[in-house]
DNA sequence: AATGAATGAGTCTTCATTCAT
DNA sequence: GATGAATGAAGACTCATTCAT
C-alpha cells in the first residue's frame, strides 16, 4: 500500500497515478488487475456501453471467458474498476487530511490530490467524469457509498474550520463541499475536453483560492 | 415553485420549465416536439444507452418508424434534445445577463436561472447531468459549441468584473468560470441524488456567496 | 398413408395430420404457424437442446429476430408447439369419444386416433416421444395440464366401462389408463426407432385386443 | 457382481437399488464409479443438457479435468451411466427369467423387477424415463443394443408362452412386448410425476393382470 | 406522412474441453 | 494420476433501422 507518501509535501514530486498505483499489489493475482486496467482503458476510449467485453479481454491479454472467472458481468467490471480506483483515492485523501491539521491546509491538500490523481491518469479521469455519474444512477450502490465518504471527509474539514472560526459559520457545510468538489470536478472535465496542454495540478492553488476566499472569515485588513 | 424570488424581473414570472417551454413553437410540427420530450423522459428514466427507440416512440404516441422521419438516428435524438433544451437555456441566460449590468448581479442571476431551470425539470436535469458528458465525448459537436457558449458568457461577465475592479484580477477567468459552473453543476447533481426535499434555487444565494466571496476584491473593512 | 383402415368411421377419412391440420387457421397470421412447424421439424431432427433458433428461423423463412415477435424464448416455442399440437389432438380425442357410446368402442377409437395421428406425422411423433417428457419436467406446466386431460378422458371411459360391467371392476382406472396409454406410447416409440416399414394404425387392433382382453370381464364361453 | 440374489423368491424382500448396487465393484477404480453416480444424480436433477460437467465433477468430489481421464466427453458419461445401470438391470432380468420356468410367472417376475428397480432409485428412474429416449436418438448406439436385448428377452418369454399354448398365438410377440414394456414404463413415468406416495412395486400385480389377461388364452370356464 | 412488421448485425455469457503444473 | 485456471467457440436474444403498405 503506497500510503507512506507524504510527511510534508513530497507526494507531489512523484505524482504519477497515485490511484492506480495503490490499487496494485497482486490482489487476486495478476489477471484481476490486468482486466481492471484494460477495462478502464477500453471504457475510457469507448464509454461503458460501447465497450465490448471482447475488447477488454483482448487488451488484458486473456480469453473472453476468463473475464467471467473474475467478474460476474460487464457491469461488475465497471463497478469494480471505479470502486477499486476510488477506494484507493479515498485512502489517499484520508491520509492527506491527517497529514495536516489546519482546515485550510487540509482543503488545499485535498484539492491538490484530486487534481494530481486525475491529472496523471487521463483514462481514469475520463471514467470518473463520464461513467461515474451513470453508475451513480444505474449501478447505484457505488456513489451512495464511496463518493459519499469523500464528501463526508470534505464536510468534516469544513465543519472543523467553522468550529475553529477560520471558515464562515453561516454556510451549510454541504453546500461548501459541493462547491469545493464541483469546482475541482469541473476543472478536470474542462481539462479533459481541452487539449490538456496545461498542468491540472497547477490550477489547484487558484481553485482553492476561490473557494477558500469565499469560505474564510474575513480578516479585517 | 421557487419563483417569487425577484421583484422587477418580469422574465422570471413564468419560470416553469423555462428551458422546455421556450423550445416549443411548433418547430417542424407537433410530432417533432413530442418526440423530443418523450426522448428526454425516457432517457432520464433509463439513460441514453438503455433507452429504446421503441419506448420513445410509444411515449411520443407515434410509430417506431415515424421517429426516423424526424431524426436520422438515435444519437441525433439525444443531440437534438440536449441542443434544443440547452439552446433555450442559453437564450434565457443571455437575457438574464442583459437584464443586469453589475457583474456580481449578473452572476447571481445566472446562478439562479441555472438552478431554477434544472430544479424545475427533473428529467431535463438528469439528462444534463448524466448524458451531457457522454454526449460531449461521443456526439462531440455539441458541448464544444453550445456549452462553450455558456462558459464564454460566464467568462465575459467575469472579465468585465475584473476590468471594473470588482473581481480579483489575479485569477484566470476560465478557472473562475469553472468554479462557478462546477459548483452549480454539483449542486444539481447532489440534489438529484438526494431526496430532492429541498429547494434547489433556494441554495443559489449560498453558492453565489461562496464563489463571489472568493472572487471579489477584498474591500478593506 | 395409413388411412384406408376403416370402413365406417367417417372421422378418419381425412386423417392426414389430424393434429397439425386442426392447428392451422391463420392463428396470429401465417408466420406464427410457419415458425411452429419449422420448430417441430428442427426439434425432431436435432432435439430441443441441439436445435438452434437460427435454424428454426431459416426453415420458417423468417429472420432470427422475427421469431421473437411471436415467441418469448426458445422454451416458449417448444411449449407452444407441443401445447398447440396436443391441444388439437385432445379435441379430436374428445370428439372420438363422443362419436361412440360403448366403452370398448371408445377405447378402440382412441387407440386408432392415437396411432394414426402420430403415425402420420413422424416429426410430431418424435417431438412427442422424446421432448414431451423433458418438457414435462422442465417446462412442467404442460403435461400437468394437457396430458392429464388426456389421461382423464381415458380414465372416464374406463370407469364408465366398469360401471356398465363390461370392464373388470377390480382394477384401478388409473392403472388401466396407464397400460392403455403406455402401450400405445411404446408402439409409437418402437415404430419410430424401427424402419417404420409397417403401418402404425394397423397395429391398433392388436394393442386394443391385448388391453381390452385384460380389462374386459370374462364372458363365460 | 451382486447377482446371487435369488434362489427362490427372497429377491423381492430386499429390493433396494438392485441396479445401482450391481453396478458397484471398483471397475476402473473408485473415481469412475463416483463420477457415474454423480452424473446420474446431476442429470436426474437438471436433465442431460442442463447438467454441467463441472457440477458432476463437484458432486463426485473430483476436479473438472479428472472427468476427462475417465470419459471422453460429456456424452460418454451419459452413455456409460445408462449403459452401466441398464446392463446391470439386464443381468438381473435374465436371472429373473431363469429363476422361473412358467411364462406367466416369468413375466410376473420381470414386471416386479422392473418396477422395483426403478421404484427404489428415483434418480435412475428419471434418467431412464427422460434421457433414455433422447440418447436413443442422439447417442444412438445404446438403446439399439441394450434396450433391444431387454425387449428380446420379453419377446422370448412371450413366444415360449405362445408355443406352450398359454398365450394367444394370434398376437405378434413384438406387440405384446411393447404393451408389456410400455405399460410398465408408463407406470414409472406417472409415478415419477405424481407425489410418489404409493408403492410402485405394489402396482406390479395389477399391471401384469391386465397384460396377461389380454394375452392368455381364454380358458373356457 | 405514417405505420409497424420485419430484419439481421452485434454481443454478452456459458461451459465443454485442454494442458501446464 | 490429478488439478483447476484458462480457453474460445457457439448461440440466444436485443433493438436500431428499413420499407412495403
Amino acid at each position: 500500500m503506497p500510503n507512506e507518501h507524504l510527511k510534508d509535501e513530497p507526494a507531489k514530486e512523484k505524482p504519477e497515478n497515485p490511484i492506480t498505483a495503490s490499487a496494485a499489489g497482486e490482489k487476486r493475482g495478476d489477471k484481476y488487475q490486468r482486466i481492471l486496467e484494460a477495462a478502464v482503458e477500453v471504457i475510457a476510449e469507448h464509454g461503458f456501453f460501447n465497450a465490448r467485453v471482447a475488447d477488454i479481454a483482448q487488451r488484458a491479454g486473456v480469453a473472453d471467458g476468463t473475464i467471467y472467472l473474475y467478474f460476474k458481468s460487464k457491469d461488475q467490471i465497471l463497478m469494480a474498476a471505479i470502486s477499486n480506483a476510488f477506494g484507493a483515492f479515498l485512502e489517499l485523501a484520508r491520509a492527506e487530511v491527517k497529514s495536516a491539521s489546519e482546515p485550510r491546509d487540509q482543503l488545499r491538500r485535498l484539492a491538490l490530490l484530486h487534481l494530481t490523481s486525475l491529472g496523471s491518469n487521463r483514462n481514469l479521469a475520463i471514467v470518473f467524469q463520464t461513467e461515474l455519474r451513470q453508475s451513480a444512477r444505474f449501478l447505484a450502490q457505488f456513489s451512495q457509498h464511496q463518493l459519499k465518504q469523500y464528501f463526508d471527509l470534505i464536510r468534516e474539514v469544513v465543519r472543523k474550520g467553522q468550529d475553529q472560526g477560520v471558515f464562515r459559520g453561516d454556510l451549510s457545510d454541504k453546500i461548501v463541499a459541493n462547491c469545493f468538489f464541483g469546482s475541482l470536478d469541473e476543472m478536470v472535465t474542462s481539462w479533459l475536453l481541452s487539449e490538456r496542454d496545461y498542468s491540472l495540478p497547477g490550477a489547484a492553488d487558484a481553485v482553492v483560492d476561490v473557494i477558500l476566499g469565499g469560505v474564510e472569515t474575513r480578516r479585517p485588513s
